[in-house]
DNA sequence: CTTATTCTAGAAATAATGTTCTAATATGGG
DNA sequence: CCCATATTAGAACATTATTTCTAGAATAAG
């Protein structure tokens, strides 16, 4: 793990990796751009996913991209780790070099767009979709990672909760 | 902020709170100990809610303690702070004093049988109770927070999200 | 083969943080 | 009022973490 108790030591990585400390200032500059590079890659990989998802058609519309959180969490686990795991603020804060705080913007941004146009497509209020694709997605994955597989009868489970808040604001609009 | 990246520096608790170190060593022996009993003090002020709500009949069973979680964030943003923004192995590591591990098992064990309980009592799947009371719960309060209050219209998705894993399974039962 | 460039290594310097310690201050019982 | 005990204060100390630095190894181009 590079994670100890919520916190990621210089050290910690040297150990886990066995590159030296000074590969790693030379690649990353510093703790903090390490820190938010990790992140910027985890959230990349997971947002390419998602974004397909939500594009796909379906009978349910976005009911591919909620199922991508357990997925992901499957098939990538170590990415996974960073993003259920870690808190975006613990990764990047506010002396985090400022080209990778303007990645970071750029990618939530991209986001953002996908998902609003997501909600003027179906007509579902943008917190209703926010809840439906992303909290009771994670809220689900959090109750076994780290420490245990995200077990397959989960995605029935997150797939339930999704039509519910969705089904009726898309017939009533 | 107590809390900053993640990290609680005994030098913030002091510039927060105006106590002084000497006080805060006095008072918890140590970081950990401060730590860990601020986990098992917001920890025993949720649990105290959703426990008695779990015993509390109802159309739904379970649907009021579900529903503790937004609720406490409103009623104790402070702890709520605590409960749904920090991580437990952030709080309680493996130098957590003895004697506050020892009551933080007390506390979980009183939980985990409350919930087994409940399950007995419903014929509910230990997995499906988990997701609804808490998995749900936590992932929807915590689109909002910290930053943002908990709108009491997340209430009745939370709701519509329990009763979906929940009622096909009490029928079947 | 030689040279320029990039990358690696890890010890040493720097910075940040946790803890201890002594003195001073409050508090409460006799 | 006086003493005993509990609490507070914050400077000094110890520990732990990040960063810098210099020398050496790999890589690639000419």
């Amino acid at each position: 793990m590079l994670v100890r108790d919520g916190e990621v030591r210089m050290q910690s990585v040297v150990e886990q990796t066995g590159v030296s400390v000074g590969s790693l200032y030379h690649r990353f500059g510093s703790r903090e751009g390490l820190l938010a590079r990790a992140w910027l890659d985890t959230l990349a990989a997971f947002h390419a996913r998602f974004l397909a998802a939500l594009d796909q058609p379906g009978e349910v519309p976005g009911l591919a991209a909620a199922l991508e959180t357990p997925r992901f969490c499957r098939d990538e686990p170590d990415k996974a780790l960073i993003l259920v795991c870690c808190r975006r603020s613990e990764l990047m804060s506010d002396d985090t070099p400022e080209a990778l705080q303007a990645e970071l913007a750029a990618v939530n941004d991209g986001v953002m767009a996908a998902i609003e146009a997501f909600c003027r497509r179906t007509g579902l209020p943008l917190e209703i979709a926010r809840l439906g694709l992303i909290g009771f997605p994670l809220g689900a994955v959090k109750l076994y990672m780290p420490g245990a597989p995200v077990p397959e009868a989960l995605d029935e489970e997150i797939e339930r909760a999704y039509r519910a808040v969705v089904l009726p604001r898309l017939v009533s609009s």
